[in-house]
DNA sequence: CGAACTTTGTGACTTCTTTCACAAACTATT
DNA sequence: AATAGTTTGTGAAAGAAGTCACAAAGTTCG
C-alpha cells in the first residue's frame, strides 16, 4: 500500500471486485482485465485500476489480472482472514434477529455477547447467547475481546449505548439507530438505516424527470 | 430549487434536518440558526446552509430558520406527504420479513404485491398479501400502479428479476442481492446490503492504525 | 433611531474523487 | 526476433463536494 489514503469507496468497490473475481476463479477463468472486470460490475476500467493501484500492482501489462492471485490479494487486504468478536446492545425485534441472522459469521464476525437494559430480558437465551444487562458491558467487552459494538436499542437510548460502548474500549460501532451518534474520532461508526433508503427512494420518485 | 445538480448527500442530510426540526417544532422551540442544527447533527453550519440552499431561501439573516416553516418545506421537498406503492419479489426469509415491517408506511410506502417463482409459495397469505407468481408481475406492476420494486431474492436470480420489473415499468429497485445490477439509466435502483456495512467494518479493524 | 450583534446566502477556494490519456510493459503472431 | 496488438500503472486534467469568508439582511437593545 502507498502512502496517499484510500477513500471509502474504494474499498466499497474492492469488495464487489472479489465477489467478482472470486465468481471468476470458480468458473476456472484464470484472468482478467481491467476493462472486463469493470464492464461486469458497472464501473470503468480507469477506475478499477486506479482503486486497485492504491494496494500495489497486481496485474501484468498484456494480459490483466491473475484472478486467483487477485482474490488472495483482496482477500488480504479486506481482513477475510481474520474473525473479530462482536456485542449486540438490545435485544428487541432488531437486535433478536440479528443474533439468528447468519451472515455475521460469513464476514468474519462473531456475536458473543448480547446485552438490553429490560429486566425481563436479562438471563433469557438467544441463539445461544445469554443476555447481560447492560451493567456487564465494560466487564464483557473486555473479558470476550470485542472489538465491534452494534447498537440496537431505539433513537432515544441509542447515545448512552454509545458513550458505553466507546468507554468499554470497542474499535467500531454499528449503528442502527435513525440518529447522529457523538463519539471519538477513534472509533468507527457506521450507520445502517433502512428508512433512509427508502426516504431516498420517494424523494427520487417526486424528483425524477 | 435552482438548476444545480443536487448530490445525493444532501438529500441523505435534508432528512437527517428534518427529524432535527421536526423534534424542535415539537418541543416548541421557534426558531433555529444553521450553526445549532450543525450541532444537533455533526454537521458544518456552511454544510447546513449550503444544502438547503439548493432548493430555495428558507432562512431570516439573524434569527436563522422558523422550525415549522422549514419542517414543512423539508416534507414538501423529500415527499413525505406523497405515497407509493410496492411489490417485493422474493418471499423467502427476507421477503417475509419486510412484508410484516412496519418502516415502510411510515416512509409512504406501502407494499401491495408480492411475488415468487416457487409453486410451495405461491398463493400463500403473508402479512395481508397473497404471494402471486412471477409471471403475474407485469400485470400486477401495471393494474396496481406499483412504481417501486423490491429485489428480495438470491445473488443469482437478482437480474433476472430487475429485468422483469423494469419492462414491467417500475420506476425504483430496492435491491437486497449482492449483486451490481444492469438496468436503464432511467430506473433508480438502490442497493441495501448489511454485508457491505459489515465488510467495510473489518476492512477498518484490520488496517486501522 | 442607531449602534452592536447575529445569521443568512453564496461566490471563491480547497480538498477529495473520478476520468483521461499515454508511456512502459508484456503477449501473440508471423 | 521483429512487428502489431493489449493492457497496466499513473501523472495530469476535470469534476464533485465541502469549507471559508464576507457582504447583505435582519434583530436587539439602549
Amino acid at each position: 500500500m502507498n502512502g496517499k489514503k484510500v477513500p471509502e469507496t474504494t474499498i466499497s468497490r474492492l469488495f464487489t471486485y472479489l465477489r467478482e473475481v472470486t465468481e471468476l476463479a470458480n468458473l476456472n477463468i484464470k484472468t482478467i482485465s481491467s476493462s472486463e472486470l469493470g464492464e461486469r460490475t458497472n464501473l470503468s476500467d480507469a477506475q478499477v485500476r486506479k482503486d486497485l493501484g492504491y494496494f500495489g500492482q497486481f496485474g501484468v501489462s498484456g494480459s490483466g489480472y491473475d484472478t486467483q492471485e487477485l482474490k488472495k490479494a483482496l482477500e488480504r487486504i479486506l481482513g477475510k482472514n481474520k474473525t473479530w468478536n462482536v456485542g449486540v446492545v438490545g435485544v428487541g425485534q432488531l437486535g433478536s434477529a440479528l443474533l439468528s441472522y447468519s451472515g455475521f459469521a460469513k464476514h468474519g464476525l462473531e456475536i458473543v455477547a448480547a446485552f438490553d437494559s429490560d429486566p425481563k430480558r436479562i438471563g433469557k437465551k438467544l441463539g445461544g447467547i445469554t443476555v447481560q444487562g447492560v451493567d456487564e458491558l465494560a466487564k464483557t467487552v473486555d473479558n470476550k475481546k470485542i472489538s465491534i459494538g452494534i447498537i440496537a436499542v431505539s433513537a432515544e437510548g441509542a447515545q448512552e449505548v454509545a458513550d458505553k460502548l466507546t468507554e468499554a474500549g470497542v474499535n467500531c460501532i454499528l449503528n442502527f439507530a435513525p440518529v447522529n451518534l457523538n463519539v471519538p474520532d477513534r472509533i468507527k461508526v457506521k450507520d445502517v438505516d433502512l428508512s433512509h433508503e427508502l426516504e431516498t427512494l420517494s424523494y427520487f420518485l417526486v424528483n425524477r424527470k
